[in-house]
DNA sequence: GCTTGCGCCTGAATGC
DNA sequence: TGCATTCAGGCGCAAG
C-alpha cells in the first residue's frame, strides 16, 4: 500500500523522469480515476494539453506536479502506480490514465486496480492544493511541529492508532506503518491519546520517522530504471514488518506470538507483551 | 466541533 | 469444481 515512503518514492522517480516535459494529450481510460476533478473527464484532459510540468511536490500520501498556474494532483489510494515507459508497450487493463508528450519520449500511467487513487487538476502551481488544504504536515516535512503536533495529539478522544491514520492531524501514516511504529514505541493501539505522556509522543514520533526512513531507504533502489514504481500487496519493505500481517510469528523483540484485533473494519497488529493493552483503551 | 462508521472497488483467499 | 462470501485498504462524507 502506498504510504508516504512509497509517495515519496514516485516522487523522485516522477522528478527524474517527467519534470520539465510538456504534455502533448491525455486519454482518460476510466472515468472514476478523475472522479474529483469536478468539471469532468473531458475538461482534465484538454485543460492539460500543451502544459509544461515541473518537479513535483509532495505532503503526506499526496503530491502534484505544478504546471504553469495549475498543478495535477495525484493520490495513489491503496493500489495506484505512476508509471514511466516506452509508449508503444501494450496498455495492461488496469491503466486508467495515460499521458503522451511533446518530445515522443516515455509516456506516463497511472494504474490502478482496485480505483481508489485519484488525479484531478487544482489551481495555485507549486503552492500546497486547496484540496488538500486540510492535511497536515507529514514528519519528513520542515513545517512539521513535533511540539503542536503533541498537543493536538493529546487533546483527541480516541485511541492511539485511530489519531495516528487521522491525515489533518499528521499526514503520512497509513495502517502499515502505523502497527510498525507504535510497535517500536512500545505502544498499544488502543492507548487513550489524551492520557499519553511527553515521552510517549516523543518515541512515537521517532518510530514513525525511523520506519519513513527506513521504508524510504529500501524504495530507493530502483530509481535508475525508466519507470516509477510503487510495489502493491508485497513490497520491497515487507521483510522488514515486525508485526504487520505477521500474526502467530513471533515478536522480533521477545519471540511472543504476533496478535491481530480487529480494528475500524481492518486490523491492527501488535505484540501482546511488548504493547500490552491498557485498561481503558479506546479504538 | 469532534468522533465514528459507511461506501466506494477489485481480486485473492477462503468457505460451503 | 464452482459459486458465494470475506477481506484488504484511504478517503470523503454523513450521522451521531
Amino acid at each position: 500500500m502506498p504510504e508516504l515512503p512509497e509517495v515519496e518514492t514516485v516522487r523522485r522517480g516522477l522528478e527524474r523522469h517527467v519534470a520539465g516535459r510538456v504534455i502533448d494529450a491525455v486519454e482518460v481510460l476510466h472515468p472514476r480515476a478523475v472522479r474529483r476533478h469536478v468539471a469532468g473527464p473531458a475538461d482534465f484532459a484538454a485543460a492539460l494539453r500543451g502544459r509544461r510540468v515541473a518537479a513535483p511536490l509532495r505532503r503526506g500520501k499526496y503530491l502534484w506536479l505544478p504546471a504553469d498556474d495549475d498543478a495535477l494532483l495525484a493520490h495513489l489510494g491503496m493500489s495506484g502506480q505512476l508509471v514511466v515507459g516506452e509508449p508503444d508497450r501494450e496498455l495492461s487493463p488496469h491503466v486508467r490514465v495515460r499521458f503522451t508528450f511533446r518530445d515522443r519520449g516515455p509516456d506516463l500511467r497511472f494504474i490502478d486496480q482496485r480505483t481508489f487513487g485519484h488525479l484531478l487538476l487544482s489551481p495555485g502551481g507549486a503552492r500546497l492544493p486547496s484540496v488538500i488544504a486540510h492535511i497536515a504536515p507529514d514528519p519528513l516535512e520542515d513545517a512539521f511541529d513535533r511540539v503542536a503536533f503533541a498537543a493536538r495529539l493529546r487533546s483527541r478522544r480516541s485511541g492511539i492508532k485511530r489519531a495516528l491514520l487521522d491525515q489533518s492531524l499528521v499526514s503520512g501514516v497509513g495502517n502499515i506503518y502505523a502497527d510498525e511504529a507504535l510497535w517500536r514505541a512500545r505502544l498499544h493501539w488502543a492507548r487513550a491519546a489524551d492520557r499519553l505522556r511527553g515521552p510517549d509522543v516523543n518515541r512515537l514520533l521517532d518510530a514513525v520517522q525511523e520506519v519513513f526512513a527506513e521504508a524510504l531507504g529500501a524504495g530507493g533502489t530502483s530509481f535508475d530504471r525508466l519507470y516509477v514504481n510503487v510495489n502493491g500487496e508485497s513490497g520491497y519493505f515487507d521483510r522488514a514488518l515486525a508485526v504487520y500481517g505477521r500474526e502467530g510469528q513471533p515478536c522480533p523483540r521477545c519471540g511472543t506470538p504476533v496478535r491481530r484485533d480487529p480494528f475500524m473494519n481492518r486490523s491492527a497488529y501488535s505484540c501482546p507483551v511488548c504493547q500490552p493493552r491498557p485498561r481503558n483503551g479506546r479504538a
